[in-house]
DNA sequence: ATGCAACTGTTGCTTACGCAACAATTATAA
DNA sequence: TTATAATTGTTGCGTAAGCAACAGTTGCAT
């Protein structure tokens, strides 16, 4: 039962050292879950993003606004709901996913390596169970109106 | 193939947020491993232990001189070596790790409800070689001296 | 309809952490 | 020995991201 929090969290940042080195000049690695989850479903609210990723709110709003300053995301208000920003990928976002696709498959491979299909199946079956009793562990947490 | 470390990074982040709302007045979440490191086999260098833990050394530098400040450890010039300072937990740090390693057990506890016991071998045994395998990509990733 | 609660986004503050540059020490090679 | 390279730690700088407080909007209850 020890220490897998600790491979888990240095595999984290790998990610990230190794997605900055392949395309830092471009996109930064913290947003690149970001831009993948903004072309996936085009049109989605900040607000539904961040819980998307797990990421406060604050910082998915200062992410898309630099975002947009680069020219790599547009927002437009929710018609229906004015508190509502959509967000949109541009063209020249779209031009650069391929490129973000390809190094995650390629950090994906290296990092799976003498890894059977079995056990990354089961891996995967487990992380995902996991990750949904961390969202379940952090909502339960915030404070709870007392009665 | 797809999306694990999506997993990853959001369990990662939970864990950081479920760790300062138990301990976040005594002892920030970020400072958790190390501090546990230190204990576990004190007297070890700051290289050491960033190597250990995948952090750069400054990150390392910077929470042990805070740790230090706040009485949690003791830095000691090593004798055999005048470049390295050597880590020492305090009393105070000592008498503060049961907390922390209860706070880490209550995670583990939560966060792997409803996965089995041979599940949970698999999906460690999986996850070490995962990040053996990510400590080897960024390692090689370093400026390779082109002979 | 009016007032209160919930939702959505923004901003100020703080901390964490990576990279690069640097200083000091040690190791290696000539 | 002496010059060069590698270790080890520190510092400056930039970015990421959480929390709390806030403002505007919407929903709901009465």
């Amino acid at each position: 039962m020890p220490k897998f929090m600790k491979s888990l969290n240095i595999i984290s940042r790998c990610q990230s050292s190794f997605r900055n080195a392949k395309l830092g000049s471009e996109l930064c690695s913290a947003h690149h879950s970001l831009v993948l989850a903004i072309c996936r479903e085009p049109g989605r609210s900040q607000d539904d993003l961040a819980k998307d990723i797990c990421i406060d709110k604050s910082g998915v709003a200062r992410a898309l606004a630099s975002l947009e300053a680069k020219g790599f995301v547009e927002r437009k208000p929710d018609p229906n709901n004015k508190r509502k920003l959509l967000v949109f990928p541009t063209e020249k976002l779209l031009e650069l996913i391929p490129s973000v696709r390809s190094v995650t498959a390629e950090w994906n491979r290296m990092v799976s390596e003498g890894i059977s299909e079995e056990e990354f199946a089961v891996f995967q079956s487990v992380l995902f169970r996991i990750e949904k009793n961390a969202r379940k562990i952090v909502d339960n947490q915030e404070v709870t109106p007392e009665k």
